[in-house]
DNA sequence: GTACTATATGTCCGATCCGACATAGTCGTC
DNA sequence: GACGACTATGTCGGATCGGACATATAGTAC
């Protein structure tokens, strides 16, 4: 964000900063959420490199697409137990969960 | 497990090998459980290293001694995002995380 | 053996999570 | 712009989780 904007947003009542600073999330909540859209993301990019989509994906998890998106989307309604369960469920190592948690990718 | 062992517990009935044969677990399954130990492990490092009690390690936490033993031992009705939370909360990195998860210990 | 501290185990109930369904967007293709 | 396939969002009932308490077990010092 440049400087122009933020001043605007700032004088317009806007606290402007990080997701940290704006929903005032501790060190060790702000490192929680970042943790789950790491595996989030990793989660999209395995099923599209299978090339499937939502609806196929939840069937073969036993789920549905509805919970699938909302995992994708790192929901605060999904858990990391769901979302690891479900990487390992489509194939992930546990080594590959542990990097993408580690930032690695 | 030694030979002689085994064929005298099969020879009982007993069916021998590994957790995973035992109680038929799937792979995710398995790995599953095995990132939760992995996990409760380094929790209770992180605490003895400290020279802590589970008292008072779950008070820091805003949590009970028993939840807390509860967690070290990996029990089914401890979360993946309890021993997370807890051991950011303890000052872990998500970097060491995510090297415990991956095996790197 | 008793007393004390630390850890483990069992249970309860309020809180959170999850699959399911409904429905609302989004993006192509015709 | 209507249709279709895909994805996003809201909600609900049943299932699981978590802090708390009680109690049991393990280890230590006296």
């Amino acid at each position: 964000m440049d400087q122009n904007k933020k001043d605007r947003l700032e004088g317009a009542g806007w606290r402007v900063g990080t997701a940290e600073d704006f929903l005032e999330l501790t060190r060790e909540e702000a490192a929680f959420v970042e943790l789950k859209l790491a595996l989030a993301h990793f989660l999209r990019d395995v099923r599209v490199r299978q090339g499937w989509t939502q609806a196929q994906t939840a069937k073969r998890l036993g789920s549905s697409q509805s919970r699938f998106a909302k995992m994708e989307a790192a929901d605060a309604s999904v858990s990391l137990d769901l979302l690891v369960k479900s990487l390992l469920g489509l194939g992930a190592t546990r080594e590959q969960v542990g990097q993408v948690i580690a930032r690695a990718a």
